[in-house]
RNA sequence: GGGCCCGUAGCUCAGUCAGGUAGAGCAUCCGGCUCUUAACCGGAUGGUCGUGGGUUCAAAUCCCACCGGGCCCGCCA
């Protein structure tokens, strides 16, 4: 079997673009404002449309690409993300007029959108956002709407061979603006002037009647995104699998896009949804619904390279689930094989695999690969380091402690060290906020009957020995403990291996830990003394 | 009714598009440091690849049917 021709399904979908011989391109992604946004969104709306901007950039094409911000829709929130009061108050009203809940920022959009706007960078976004309420505003979106509502009796009837003829007789594709409350779902159309352009609306929520502009208005879903492929004249946007059945809302856009405005929809393909992981239940992320797993919330925890490695390298139409307790360290070790494998420094199991892998990593960097392969530690030895150094911030003692444990041997770049110190911090938080118990650094309060057994008579004699030790030591110096730590185990005819293996049981309650005497100033050595006391005690007076 | 995804080691998942005779991490167990731990190194245990057919020299992979789980098609990507 030939393998040429092989390529990676993003540079199999740019060579159909290609082949379209087309000059320009205009790359769209969607993004709806019903709650956080959460990084499910941000794979087929706007990591994957990066990818493909780029790779058509490389091949000579002129690219615009952007991020269509639905800021023009009604408020569609669900009770686990606001209280029901909250949602029964402002249901229905355009989300650029509804206060935000939390209070800290100017309105709802702001609130949700702002971590978009602060972190995109920093994922490597260049896509231009446009917000739908200034879209509407645009004159050649208000001829779009007046050339929908204008033929409207041909786009219910395209629509309804898809609905089942929901639609009845007289529909209007746009909801008015209501003027005084900001209603955008439910009110109704009184009369419409096609001269002056103008709708005579009465809105149920406030009872206000009045007149809304062409601008002022919300397309029917359907229609809202076909007009907006006409306005931004859009040649490629991907589309959720929830658009994507036979018959479902893709490919009724895409009709009514060729029979009204008799254009070419854009080319695309669908992806699929990333389910979150919850005590040990997989749900859709789902923003309205407050399911998520936040840009901001993966920062604090991965680096973004990872994240769109991830997506990158599976293809699009498998579901991927996200879970923060495992998948944070395994993700950021697949990361870290690509990018051996990709320095040509390991081979994968699968030779074929090379080409997507490679690929995978080129795009995750936007294809700008660092110079050299970075200097690499596994995420869950930086989580447990990252509990026994001084602080997060103290980089110096974590390359001192990878130096210690062979991983670090060469010196290290300025841009390496900047890495490390963010992935140190990354795994800190993780370890703290996710980790299995046995990634942390746990000393035990109580003193375990179960492990006095194990630890047997000399255990408690070395116990004894450490306690008195520790209680009146002075300094920081490690290698001095450990030394005496050392000779007390010596002392009383154990093994090292013995030794320490008792210590830490009684310490963390299992056989082994991290490095024990730095551990224990890190801690307090009286601290240590109490709890190893309580053995002791225990051991004399039983329980 | 139509469409999609998943089912592979105790756990989390790769591998299916481009068929070559099962992988990784974690967990468990064993061994290795004549200044110690393992977070390192080496090794082991562990799988009817959901089931049954078919195509093929060859199937986890392609085709068909079925079982189990999840989802979409009513304004959450």
């Amino acid at each position: 079997m030939s393998r040429q021709g092989i390529k990676h399904w993003l540079d199999r979908f740019v060579d159909r673009l290609l082949a379209t011989g087309k000059k320009r391109f205009v790359i769209s992604g969607g993004m709806a404002i019903s709650g956080p946004i959460h990084i499910g969104k941000l794979r087929g709306e706007v990591i994957y449309p990066s990818g493909i901007a780029r790779a058509l950039r490389r091949a000579g094409k002129e690219v615009r690409h952007i991020v269509v911000v639905y800021t023009q829709d009604p408020l569609k929130a669900k009770e686990r993300l606001v209280p029901r009061s909250f949602i029964n108050e402002w249901s229905g009203v355009r989300i650029l007029d509804v206060p935000d809940p939390w209070g800290c920022h100017e309105n709802w959009v702001e609130h949700f959108f702002e971590p978009y706007m602060k972190h995109y960078e920093e994922y490597g976004i260049t896509a231009t956002p446009i917000m739908t309420h200034e879209i509407y505003k645009d004159r050649r979106m208000v001829e779009t709407v007046r050339f929908f509502i204008k033929n409207r009796e041909r786009a219910r009837e395209i629509l309804n061979r898809y609905k089942g003829g929901k639609l009845g007789p007289g529909w209007f594709p746009v909801r008015p603006l209501c003027k005084k409350c900001g209603n955008i779902r439910t009110t109704k159309i009184l009369d419409y002037d096609g001269e002056k352009g103008l709708i005579r609306y009465m809105c149920p929520r406030c009872g206000h009647v009045g007149e809304a502009r062409l601008s002022d208005v919300k397309l029917e879903w359907r229609a809202e995104w076909v007009a907006l492929w006409n306005v931004l004249e859009v040649d490629v946007e991907l589309y959720g699998k929830d658009h994507a059945a036979a018959g479902g809302s893709r490919d009724s856009c895409n009709e009514l896009y060729r029979k009204l405005f008799g254009k070419e929809p854009p080319m695309g393909f669908p992806f699929e949804w990333v389910s979150l992981k919850v005590d040990g239940r997989s749900l859709e992320m789902s923003s309205s619904g407050g399911i998520v797993f936040t840009m901001d919330e993966w920062l604090e925890v991965g680096l973004p390279e990872v994240l769109k490695y991830w997506y990158y390298v599976m293809r699009p139409m498998s579901h991927l689930e996200f879970d923060p307790v495992h998948g944070v360290p395994h993700l950021h070790e697949e990361y870290s094989r690509a990018e051996r494998i990709y320095f040509g420094l390991e081979e994968p199991a699968d030779p074929d695999k090379i080409i997507d892998i490679r690929r995978a990593y080129e795009l995750a960097n936007d294809d700008k690969v660092p110079p050299k392969p970075p200097f690499q530690a596994p995420y869950t030895l930086l989580a447990v380091i990252s509990q026994i150094i001084p602080s997060t911030e103290n980089v110096d003692a974590a390359i001192e402690k990878l130096r210690q444990t062979g991983h670090l041997k060469d010196e290290l770049e300025e841009w390496e060290v900047a890495r490390l110190a963010r992935l140190l911090r990354k795994a800190y938080t993780w370890v703290k906020r996710y980790a299995p118990k046995h990634y942390r650094v746990e000393i035990r309060e109580e003193a375990d009957p179960a492990i006095l057994e194990r630890i047997g008579e000399d255990g408690v004699k070395l116990l004894k020995e450490v306690e008195t030790l520790l209680k009146d030591w002075e300094g920081r110096d490690a290698v001095k403990l450990e030394e005496e730590l050392y000779s007390k185990i010596r002392g009383l005819g154990l093994s090292p291996k013995k030794g320490f293996r008792i210590l830490y049981m009684a310490i963390l309650g299992r056989g082994s830990g991290p490095k024990l005497a730095p551990l224990i100033l890190a801690v307090g050595p009286r601290k240590i003394a109490s709890i190893l006391g309580r053995y002791v005690e225990v051991a004399a007076h039983g329980l």
